[in-house]
DNA sequence: ATAATAGTGTCTTTCAGACAGTATTAC
DNA sequence: GTAATACTGTCTGAAAGACACTATTAT
């Protein structure tokens, strides 16, 4: 392995928090104030400090910038990105994006005076978050982490990690049709869902609505999903 | 995103070079000639120089050290190891790993005299390899390599990429016996693989070997098989 | 009552998996 | 012929998707 130029860089950890809020896929967004006005939005993100792993800076950014801890958080690596190899910084800077799910936006934006420093982070929808101007790179990073989102879904009991403690079968419903931005067949679902093994689990409450009152689940033990929920059943737009 | 210390490091890609001969999964591994004898091996990896991208390492370690061309081969992104954070080494190394698959070993080992450098590549059984002493962090890049190959054998037609230009339908089984561990109903398979479109193509050619002549087939252009073809069909050891 | 949502029954079609049976070669 | 591998036919059971239907609330 003789190396003539081996190049140093610095890293950092950037995220892909996403989210669901009303019917609809949002991701966590920091406004970085630029002094000639036209700041842009970039994910959040840390640099990797010495003596740190990069799942260490995640946690970080994702406490510092979101303000959620880890706690009932998915934190996945989705990929790493060297490219572009040098613009005009001094030293090169490579991103190692993650997927972070169920940091929910209940605790974000805490009202004008109380924010410490400035974590002027945002959940915005990913179709608009994809439409406007993203920092170099994070648009790439931000469609990798819902495709990403959107297979895991399947074979994976994640979808839960989108909801809180207790939900019912139709919330669940909502998170696998906004990620994977579709309807699903609500009848087919319920059965669907109920039926695999250690997915949900029963509470005996249940939340009144508009309707008949829905049982109230909680996520059970099982992270694998089979035979899958398949993204095939997708009908129509919304 | 003030960040008081943040680390320089250096960034290697590493590669997880799979392939299938004899029945039995293999992967390229690297022997560095320890001056105190006991050497250990290692995957083929490279420094990213400056100006270049982690792909291009990733491709230059492929050529220098496997002796294999990028042509045909498919390499995919794994994931980033930051961990040990210090080791005794004076600047950290970060490690990005890559699987790749396509990289027959028809090529390697020219026999001991054509060796410009000592690329001492050998390919492995991978039980072996994992029983034997790796380099710190290669066994979990191998292992993570092979689930990786595994699940994508499921869903995409990337088995094709362990295959020469023509195969028979058993040789292609014998991939998915050998990445799964297993044995698979060899008609079921055959009705199976065959009735995916575009992931087979005939070719009019046959080969001849114990019974009966199979046809050949070269690779369709579909790259996703639906329905997939499930590892649920593993049956028995092997 | 009507609207709205939750949940069940049931039918059809598709497909996986088992396995019997046929085809074509080498020996 | 036998052995071996390639391939086809057919049956069964499970599950997906469509959709009619019942249940329970608010208004």
């Amino acid at each position: 392995m003789s190396d003539p130029d081996p190049e140093l860089a610095h890293v950092t950890s950037d995220l892909v928090v996403l989210t669901v809020t009303e019917g609809a896929l949002h991701v966590a967004l920091t406004h970085r104030e630029d002094p000639e006005g036209d700041g842009a939005w970039s994910l959040p993100r840390a640099f990797v400090r010495a003596g740190e792993s990069a799942d260490d800076a995640a946690v970080r950014a994702l406490h510092d910038e979101v303000g959620a801890s880890a706690q009932g958080v998915t934190l996945e690596q989705l990929k790493t990105y060297t490219d572009p190899p040098a613009n005009h910084v001094p030293t090169r800077i490579i991103s190692i994006a993650w997927l972070a799910l169920g940091a929910g936006p209940s605790e974000v934006r805490p009202g004008p005076e109380a924010g410490t420093d400035s974590h002027e982070t945002q959940w915005v929808r990913v179709e608009e978050a994809l439409a406007g101007s993203l920092d170099v790179g994070h648009a790439e990073m931000l469609t990798d982490g819902i495709h990403r989102a959107g297979s895991k879904l399947e074979y994976t009991s994640l979808a839960t990690s989108f909801l809180g403690e207790e939900f019912t079968v139709s919330e669940l419903r909502g998170v696998y049709e906004a990620v994977w931005g579709g309807c699903l067949e609500p009848a087919n679902f319920h059965r669907k869902a109920l039926s695999v093994d250690g997915f949900l689990e029963a509470t005996g409450n249940s939340r009144i609505g508009r309707g008949r009152p829905a049982k109230l689940y909680r996520r059970g033990g099982a992270s694998v999903i089979h035979p899958p929920l398949t993204r095939a059943a997708i009908r129509g737009e919304r």
